[in-house]
DNA sequence: TGGGTGACTAAGT
DNA sequence: CACTTAGCCACCC
């Protein structure tokens, strides 16, 4: 499983782990919380890592959630109350107005 | 060491 | 509101 994490990955899993239920953040939120503003390579980051860290807590700018992974996070916003927008197809995005966290 | 890639973003159509 | 284009930066091999 290797263990880089020197700097990038540890600060990024540590700003996701830190996002509180309920709440939510885009990439680049992310990668301007560690100071960079890598947005892609926090989703590299996540693909890889994320699996220790509730990914589903981070996503698009536009609120909607990696590919192939909308039906599992979907289960969790459901489960941990996430404001979500609905559009008229069927699909639906995070309300990241008002679930946007910041890391105090 | 360096090239190719992507769980991205903002702006334009 | 949804899709497309070009720019970005760090990760992996």
């Amino acid at each position: 499983m290797t263990a880089p994490a020197d700097d990038f990955v540890s600060r990024v899993l540590a700003v996701v782990e830190s996002i509180p239920p309920g709440r939510a953040m885009s990439y680049g939120d992310v990668a301007a919380a560690i100071g960079s503003r890598a947005a892609r390579a926090v989703g590299q980051t996540m693909a890889y890592y994320g699996s220790d860290v509730p990914w589903w807590r981070v996503i698009r700018s536009s609120g909607h959630p990696p590919e192939n992974h909308e039906t599992a996070a979907l289960e969790q916003y459901r489960t941990e109350s996430t404001p979500l927008i609905w559009s008229a197809a069927g699909h639906y995005r995070v309300d990241l107005r008002r679930a946007r966290w910041s890391p105090d």
